[in-house]
DNA sequence: CCTTGACCTTCCCGTAACTGGAAGCCCCAA
DNA sequence: TTGGGGCTTCCAGTTACGGGAAGGTCAAGG
């Protein structure tokens, strides 16, 4: 299998299969001519990894999810530990940003939002200083 | 006004304020000696952006709002243009990590956590294909 | 007067996870 | 043979800074 079919097959751009490879996710094989050959064990891990992706883990967590899946001796509590800490870090991204969203929709719909200049959304900016909702989200 | 006072003041750290110079957002005087030179109104700007930051909006977007705090003929539908904007985007973070949220509470629930290798969460990870949170929340 | 330590300066690298683009092979079909 | 698409590598850029090195400055204490 060439990249371009098993991006067709994975969803995943082939930019970023290739940028896998460069970082060790994935070893497929070499053709004669220097194109990558990819087994269907390269085509699992990668839908793997673009399903774990998709539910927010990040790369590094990847690696631990695919190296604890092709452990067979793993336990399955550490996997699950390392789940709910993602859990617990997207539960804390989904507070930061509905109070964002809490303090923005309240200067919003305090704005007249016409042509004049006077802006509440602006004196907000300046003034408050009650919520402080954080770190931001990353 | 040095750069620690303004740090001190602004809840900022020095070498945001710097980067926050680097890209042209504040323009603060030198001193002979080199040290930047804070005025009150500079102070005011910090805390400003600060401000916009803290409810998630960009640096463009922090740009973009100080030039319209700083027009005395701006118009309000423009700030609040804006931040809907910004707030449609905040909503739909939260939806794809309410959505992820939901999927991974699911297969953590069904992992028993224990010392065995049997793993509902990894099992999701291979075969699901139902749900697709979409972009993730960048 | 000299030293010490706290500030300040610039500069460069690293972060996460890619994406875009350039330059250049490779392969198949007309 | 030529054209077009696919493949390769490498380099640069993205966001919003943070860390750290190398070195200038300033005020206080001995």
């Amino acid at each position: 299998m060439n990249i371009g079919e098993v991006a067709a097959r994975s969803g995943l751009p082939a930019k970023t299969i290739r940028y896998y490879e460069e970082i060790g996710l994935i070893t497929p094989l070499r053709d004669v001519n220097g194109y990558r050959a990819f087994r269907e064990s390269d085509l699992h891990k990668l839908a793997f990894i673009a399903r774990a992706r998709a539910l927010g883990f990040t790369i590094e967590d990847c690696r631990a999810l695919l190296a604890l899946y092709q452990d067979e001796h793993r336990e399955s509590r550490d996997v699950k530990r390392l789940a709910q800490r993602h859990l617990d870090k997207i539960a804390e991204k989904i507070r930061t940003l509905e109070s964002m969203r809490e303090t923005l929709s309240e200067l919003i719909e305090a704005c007249a939002g016409d042509h004049r200049p006077d802006c509440p959304i602006l004196k907000g900016l300046c003034e408050e200083s009650g919520k402080a909702p954080g770190k931001g989200v990353a």
